[in-house]
DNA sequence: GATGAATGAGATTTCATTCAT
DNA sequence: TATGAATGAAATCTCATTCAT
């Protein structure tokens, strides 16, 4: 707590690439205290370099939770819709995406909790913004072709289907995590089944 | 530690009225910037009254956060579930509700805005978690009673039930906020109605 | 005429001199919390007054202190120096008053305390310290008479004698405050009389 | 080359150890103002440092003042008993002894009247008072050698001793500080055989 | 006169950012 | 290039004092 000593600290880690070793670690820390609630010196800790490094690779804080952002909205995007069977039907796209969602969530419980975050909102910036509604419309493209295709309802628009599936996911993922439930893989199954039932009437 | 309360004495309308507008200012300002965004003089400001005023009728900015949710928690419950026609049908029950949750987050997007938030979640302390998952508990024995009745589905748990519909509640109007969709009242409606379908499989 | 709010107030003591009791609470709530430690609504609270009370009597905190410390000097020095017996011998004198002092720190110790309090000093105006040069110049004078009768040693100045003894005193009082010392009447007594022999050589 | 900006910035001295640098001013403002009147910006301005830097050294005020006191405590006892000589005898040990505490209190006024303020008492934690109590129980075990050596009187016990001179001394200072005595070389000397003559009967 | 709610200046502490090394 | 000690603006909270009732 008083003198900074230098001898007692651990020798630091080499790393090769720091800029991907602060992302990595803004995405731990702001996981679990919020973005709010990390000051960059204990970033920099975590990803092991100093606090003065950050600013070599981001302008600010605000920066760097935007590129964050942007990065882990990119690799979930990527995550759900990459490599799907192509000869798949609806149904079975549908679930494979809703299983991909919980599997993100599940394996990388701290990029899905860093997206989920509210309170990195007034950082985001426009090119962050306009990211996040390109990767929806390709989902919403996709949902409207199930419409043209006879298989989803067609009286409610297909973002709309889409906000109360994805709304559906967040609450389920949420209600985990706060401890008001509890989900099995048979509980994610019969949930995206119920979502299905929901977007085909 | 809140309202300094002598003893027996009866409340002065004086008082009220400060405390109220320390409350609804903070509903405002917290809506507006979140609750790590707003420094207590700007809250003061808004409600009209000094800095210090605010620490005489809360101890902390925790506690006024505390107290503000419990008190949207508890104005929100009301709103939803207090008056349903008692003759009414499950349909027009759930339809009721639904409709009552999309009035709540339009007449008073403060409230709806700040009880979303989730910046304040390290603020909540035991009593307002507690309070939130009582809540919870009676519209999930609602869910059940359906449930027993034949109208939902047995083959969810009543509490993943809700979480769906609640979440397709929240991102519809997370989505509208975030100006990715307008909702016309033709669009809440069929959107209910899905939500109905997807309960009753 | 009749306030109705008296009827739901905690019913609040009659006090015939609102000053006197303001001084009392002071000098106990300064002896347990220091003069810094204690805001202006405690002590109200403890005189059993409102807080703005103490300004229709008292100027300032600072005005109090002052009145208090003067209030209190002038009562100890009644108590060490009023009716002392005329016909006792130097010795018998200066038990007696050695006694009191004792008497005076174990039977008043909130005013002791006070007295004792360093944290008051910065209030201090010149009053509270010309007042304490003269009570000293008097104690100083009889020194001086027992030096000419030949009683004390006279190499050493009286004030210097009177430092020795007076500081003797009080570091005894705040070691047992402290918890370094248990004093019994004997040691109390013998103290005393090592303390003559100081002045006497 | 020559950045003229080196001219319009505040000149500030190069500081080594920021650390010391504290603690030395620490000493000096606290002396001057108690520790309750002293805001950490103006120790920070008397330091050189910046207000934050206070915080990279020390974890609070309390933490500072405790520090502080530790360090001043220690050094005091070595200025007053480290390199005693040993073959001197009682009398010209404590003579040397009393006169270690005048020097000490003149030399370095700051660091006496810091160790004698009463303000910091509701910040000493248990290190620092046990740190209090080790040092005097030494000195008192001294006394007790010389009661059993037959040079100090054995119906007082030695901590009552060691309390009268100290609160002599004690007395003295402050009396010179409160500007009621002057204390010359000779006044020193013998007010410390009155009090060789206190201690020996 | 008496009150105590209200005030805001000022205290302690934090943290995003800079810059000398 | 990398660092982390240093910074000071800004946040939370306190309390001596005022003033409407």
């Amino acid at each position: 707590m008083n003198t900074p000593t230098h001898l007692s600290r651990p020798p630091r880690p080499r790393i090769k690439d720091k800029r991907a070793a602060i992302l990595r670690a803004a995405l731990e820390v702001f996981a679990e205290g919020g973005v709010n609630g990390v000051p960059i010196p204990v970033l920099a800790d975590r990803a092991g370099v100093g606090t003065g490094t950050i600013y070599r690779y981001f302008a600010s804080k605000d920066a760097l939770v935007n590129e964050l952002f942007r990065e882990q909205r990119i690799a979930l995007a990527k995550r759900l819709f990459v490599d799907l069977s192509p000869n798949a039907g609806p149904y079975e796209l549908f679930v494979e995406v809703w299983q991909r969602m919980f599997d993100f969530a599940r394996q990388d419980p701290d990029a899905y909790r860093f997206l989920e975050l509210q309170d990195h909102r007034p950082y985001l910036d426009d090119a962050s913004r306009s990211l996040d509604s390109k990767l929806l419309r390709n989902i919403v493209m996709t949902y409207h072709g199930f419409q043209v295709q006879g298989v989803f309802r067609k009286d409610i628009r297909p973002e709309i289907l889409l906000s109360l599936v994805w709304g559906s996911f967040v609450n389920l993922i949420r209600s985990e995590r706060d401890g008001y439930l509890a989900l099995s893989q048979a509980d994610i199954d019969s949930a995206g089944e119920a979502c299905w039932s929901l977007c085909t009437g």
